[in-house]
DNA sequence: ACTATTTATTAGGCTCACCTAATAAATAAT
DNA sequence: ATTATTTATTAGGTGAGCCTAATAAATAGT
């Protein structure tokens, strides 16, 4: 039975599922680093930290100077949004056409207003899928986040060859550029050359005339797995 | 060209929306009337009406104790939420299969955050519908309100014929009921009855069995014309 | 025309989510 | 260890959009 929810705000909810995502990402999150996530400046994010941590029930755990983390609520209400936005993507994509360097700003919005409701219905009509447009996951009805057992690109080695699974999916630049080379998810590719120092990767991609160059900013965000 | 638009926020949109509808409706529009259909104060309209008329541009025409009307930004402003919102409506309708009690308080929500690409998406999608579920006009792209010739269903003689038009969106049990009895866009009716005093109607409604009895304050709502 | 009632406006506050500037704590460099 | 740098927190403000209570204007009733 779905549980009596509080709404929380739209500011409320971007700084849960932000935290969430950094702390999937790496494990630990600073003040600074959700300010530059959010556009906002380090004095508002301890502010609203305090605040979160002061709800009952409190969303995060925060000791100050240290430590970020979120309780049971505030994850389940990072991964009800999470899956919202990544349902919404997809839906925006195959339902109404939008190219995949605009869903992510649009769902951005979207995932702040939209009812149950719809959340339902959007996964009927897409047939739950498993992924959004850049390969992440999205959690379940249950708000289980399916485990995905992928690293960055820029740990392969020359010759290593691998499926991508996974892009970076806020600058609509490199969208636009990975899409041209063919870096997709679901694409094949292998390593021709990298360069030791500045970490530079040149990649045959399968199906494609041009090999694709990518920097280290690029390939520590792109993930990829052996199998397919 | 698409103009160059400012952002307005959620408040000024409905506000402006609710004034253009009042407006069409009855002619005026009172402080009183604008805070009971946006569910805030009295005092919380005069102070919004003020400042939406010292917008630059204006949106609003405001002469205190006396009218209110829109300026032509304003009207336009009013126009493309009315049209997102009854864009909306349809597509939640058509594409995920909302029932039709349910779109309005969807549509509310999302007219205020969706991009002009999706707005022309959805009306791609649909083929550019003329009317939301409840048989409103959908202004056009250009933000041309289309002509509607029809009266309410209050004015029709004992006897006479027509063909539903339009049913008012905001009440979800009386849409309930109108879909039981028949009362929907489009339905044939033959008045088979009207109390000259309370004025409540007995309907005959074409293809179903049960005649529809309405009362006063729906059928002053509840719009018909006479041809097809 | 005067009075009662209804409607609208002003004045003063409140909450939310942000800001800047000043200060303090943690971390890195010498 | 001391100092410099980076990061985080506090203190005090701002604007949007709402509120209540007091007052004023418009309208209706006699
Ligand atoms: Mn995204
Ligand atoms: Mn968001
Ligand atoms: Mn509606
Ligand atoms: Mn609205």
């Amino acid at each position: 039975m779905p549980v009596e929810r509080e709404k929380y705000s739209r500011a409320i909810e971007d700084y849960l599922k932000i935290i969430f995502e950094l702390l999937e990402a790496s494990g630990r999150v600073s003040t600074k680093q959700i300010a530059e996530a959010l556009d906002v400046k380090p004095a508002s994010v301890t502010g609203m930290l305090q605040k979160m941590s002061a709800f009952k029930p409190a969303l995060v755990n925060y000791r100050k100077h240290h430590s970020v983390s979120l309780t049971p609520e505030g994850r389940d209400i990072a991964l009800r949004v999470i899956r919202r936005h990544r349902l919404i993507e997809r839906f925006l994509q195959e339902t109404l056409g939008f190219s995949w360097d605009k869903v992510h700003e649009e769902a951005h919005r979207l995932e702040h207003v939209v009812s149950d409701e719809f959340e339902k219905r959007v996964a009927e009509v897409l047939g739950d899928p498993e992924f959004d447009p850049h390969g992440s996951p999205i959690p379940t009805r249950e708000l289980e986040m399916p485990e995905h057992s992928q690293k960055p690109l820029s740990e392969l080695d020359k010759r290593e060859r691998a499926y991508i699974r996974e892009v970076p999916d806020e600058d609509e630049g490199l969208l636009l550029y990975l899409e041209e080379v063919g870096v997709v998810p679901g694409a094949r590719i292998e390593v021709l050359e990298r360069s030791p120092y500045d970490g530079i990767m040149t990649l045959i991609v399968m199906g494609q005339l041009q090999n694709a160059v990518l920097g280290p900013s690029i390939t520590r965000r792109v993930f990829v797995e052996k199998k397919r």
